[in-house]
DNA sequence: CTGATTGCAAATGCTTTGCATACAA
DNA sequence: TTGTATGCAAAGCATTTGCAATCAG
């Protein structure tokens, strides 16, 4: 199956038709083997610059966040003003540098959880998300 | 030592002088036995409710950040679009209801966390975040 | 008194919405 | 062709800023 073929699978199983413009998302989000976090903001400068296409950022908003429903990306829990966004979809977890608003991957099987109580009646687990805050030593 | 005092004194280690709103606030915050989770605006709400008294946003911002950076109050860790704090500082984490944005304290000691990784060169730990994001079983 | 704080309103930044135009099917 | 998606601009919130009026010390 060829990137083309990968991405308009991926936007129709998000409920999304394979237009020119979500290609492109597909393209900045989905081509490189190493997965990235990024902003809204960051998408939209990463398609303007490498790719040369300047897309509105309603567009970018309704697909990452189709994709973020669908699993194909992950929203990052911090305590920052914007949302973070992951292509790492798989279990992990995150250091947070507080002053540079800097993220880094820390692999789950590294971290090991143990009780992770029940959730309240009705309710089930969607996944468990663990942020190490870190700052300079300088302080 | 009386809850002007103990207002007071948070007030001055915070940075700030107490002024007729900010001991407001303080009351708000630190009367109640129970710890309570809020929102900048459910915070101001709760001021004019059961207060009777208006703070204009900036100092209610202005106060609660000092408070945060201080200690005497937590910033939350989730992917939500409004700032929520903790008047419950001790080391715990939390349920978070994603379709409610409803909060949920879990006991620190209920969870167990082992491997934590070593930060990076030059930086060091503040605090770890653990959330368990929850959703109806109707899914 | 006097300088720091408040309160307001306006500005900012992120995100969402509405609607005419463009485009995939 | 035809209906859905895009793009733009404008609106909506949360948060921040600037400055004249107020108040704590």
């Amino acid at each position: 199956m060829n990137n083309f073929d990968i991405f308009t699978t991926k936007l129709r199983k998000s409920g999304l038709r394979p237009t020119k413009q979500r290609l492109k998302i597909c393209e900045a989000l989905f081509t490189t083997d190493e997965t990235f976090h990024f902003t809204i903001n960051d998408l939209k400068k990463i398609i303007e610059v490498k790719l040369g296409e300047k897309i509105s950022l309603a567009t970018i908003y309704n697909t990452v966040y189709a994709f973020k429903k669908k699993g194909y990306l992950k929203e990052i829990s911090i305590t920052s003003e914007k949302s973070y966004f992951d292509t790492n979809t798989s279990s992990h977890h995150h250091f947070f540098d507080v002053r540079e608003n800097e993220l880094i991957d820390i692999c789950s099987s590294q971290i090991q959880l143990k009780n992770i109580p029940s959730p309240p009646k009705g309710k089930s687990i969607k996944d468990v998300d663990v942020v190490i805050n870190i700052e300079n030593d300088s302080h």
